[in-house]
DNA sequence: CTGAATTCTGCAATCGGTTGCAAGCCGGAC
DNA sequence: GTCCGGCTTGCAACCGATTGCAGAATTCAG
């Protein structure tokens, strides 16, 4: 059916093995064999078959990319980075969806049956263990959003946080405001707790006081719903939320009950994703530098292909604030 | 280092073609040995290697999912629906990024090499041909949201995009529009050009004038300019748009001209995303079921999977008015 | 209890490459 | 001309499974 390396080797009058040095760096090959290797290849329409390769250098180029979030819209730009990458280094991304597993066995399993040479975990939710269970299974792993650790015992790479649970009270701060908010993502996802224990941290240094509440996912409706309870209950002057698509449901909540965002209510969120810059949304958030997070995700899961057993690094990157309209202005003093 | 088939053989005391036969399913094993086998396996942990099993068998269960707009929220959904739906029937994504080729020759190659099964090209904006470039190198493909041939050579799963034009040409005239206007995705797009047409036509048969016009790309920013651009120059009363985030687009035009949607402008979507029905956003759109579209195409190229040479068979779908704020009511009359 | 029909089982070839090893080739130094 | 060392090259084993074939074991009927 189609063309193997003994067709080639045949029609060039050399030796499997020549065909196959011929395509693998870095072997030696005399210019000449090469020559009438490719001139054949080409003739034949050659193309190596990567599982058979797969089978006997035990390199698939196949990456797992595991993510449980499929209704955040920062999500698709995820993939999109993270796609584009993978494919500039020629790996492939086998793309699983976690969203309905309670624990990462099932995937873990899968994945060693592929055989794929790493895995990149792209979630902010899961916690730490998630990440070590494709390890201890001998799975390179490199966890995308994930917690950093004083010890780690697994690749990380992300924000810090905590700093940004920080960053987000002196914001807060600056502009005049007293009385604040945390309003999470759901409370078992890590960021949000370190983005709470740091914002909550922050906020008793600068002297104001912090109110916590959570949404119970991080999704438009589940951030428009909390934060109607909390006008109902009466809210405070501003809110640091759990990320951007929480931080628009916020908005729509705000907006429905009569207020002004910015104005009545502060809002200030986590990502900068593609839509909280869209006129009419305006958001003013926290900028994670997708592109350098997931640019050093794959350069980390390609330095672990090369040299499997090095020790886990963590890589965080700073985040900048970008202001919009959701919060009052700075005032100069 | 992993266990393999010989290892178990070996605990079990039987031959490796024992063992191979207690994995696959309607081998012939006598209860037995099957017993033993299994026992063996589970002792030591073992699980095949779907790699090997692939080289010889021919089947890897990898099916290349190709996109080539990942900046519409509308794939986000488009992915869930995937891989929730191949991962039920055992099959695993191996996620393309086709935004930046302007031919489908490297990809083809590309999963020829990883001896894919099957091809899911989800993609409402490139030609057939590409599909057909798929099949052409012997990749079964199944082309989801494409646009649907009289004679077709490829298998095509989505919806009638023409029909859907008059649809939104009824929709318009129902509700009392006179001068209505087309603003499209980029005209590049089969789905645009269909949309088109049907609007166009269906206008025609109900005695209204429609413009035409169209947006660079199927994202906010070009839906926006679009319409700033039409608002400037005196726009019509109502706008069919090429797809729910064009529309999205447009309204934040719209609000920013100080005009409101379904008051002083109409405009219906396409597609019927989640994020359409959002409070504050209340896009009244044509619904394109996506769950059956999703779960047709993965059964389709599932049945191509067990006989590959069946004919190219197209399946479209019917759409539904979803009735939000961006129209003017119905007047009965 | 015998013979035929089934069902199991193991052998060995095969899928399409990779790679260690040893032999063959080359040029250069003596 | 001989010897040495470095490149090339082919042989053949191997990666981890599947599968056709033929013999062995079992079942069943008579």
């Amino acid at each position: 059916m189609a063309i193997t390396l003994r067709d080639v080797a045949a029609r060039a009058g050399v030796s499997t093995s020549a065909v196959s040095r011929t395509f693998t760096a870095g072997a030696s090959v005399s210019p000449a064999t090469r020559d009438r290797v490719l001139r054949a290849a080409k003739a034949l329409g050659y193309q190596p078959n990567v599982l058979a390769s797969a089978l006997s250098s035990g390199r698939t180029k196949l990456i797992g990319l595991v993510a449980n979030n499929f209704h955040n819209p920062y999500m698709l730009e995820v993939f999109d980075l993270f796609t584009r990458a993978l494919q500039a280094r020629g790996l492939r991304p086998l793309l699983v969806n976690l969203s309905d597993d309670r624990d990462p066995g099932d995937c873990v399993q899968m994945l060693r049956q592929y055989s794929v040479d790493g895995v990149i975990l792209a979630s902010s939710t899961l916690p730490t263990s998630f990440a070590a269970a494709f390890r201890a299974a001998g799975l390179p792993v490199v966890h995308c959003f994930g917690r950093a650790a004083d010890q780690p015992d697994v690749h990380v790479v992300g924000i810090d946080n905590d700093a940004c649970g920080r960053m987000a009270a002196r914001v807060l701060a600056d502009r005049g405001y007293e009385t604040v908010g945390f309003l999470g993502g759901p409370a078992t996802a890590t960021s949000t707790q370190d983005r709470q224990n740091g914002f909550v941290a922050g906020c008793a240094t600068l002297g104001i006081s912090a109110q916590v509440s959570h949404a119970a996912a991080y999704s438009f409706a589940a951030g428009r719903a909390a934060m109607q309870g909390l006008i109902e209950a009466g809210p405070a002057q501003a809110y640091f939320c759990g990320d951007d698509v929480v931080s628009i449901g916020a908005l729509s909540a705000i907006r429905d009950a009569g207020l002004v965002a910015g104005r009545d209510i502060g809002v200030i969120g986590l990502n900068d994703m593609e839509m909280s810059g869209w006129n009419g949304i305006d958001l003013t958030t926290i900028r994670q530098p997708m592109t350098r997070i997931v640019g050093a995700a794959v350069d980390m899961v390609g330095s672990i292909l090369n040299d499997p057993d090095q020790p886990p690094e963590t890589r965080l990157f700073p985040c900048d604030l970008v202001e919009r309209a959701t919060l009052r202005p700075l005032t100069l003093r």
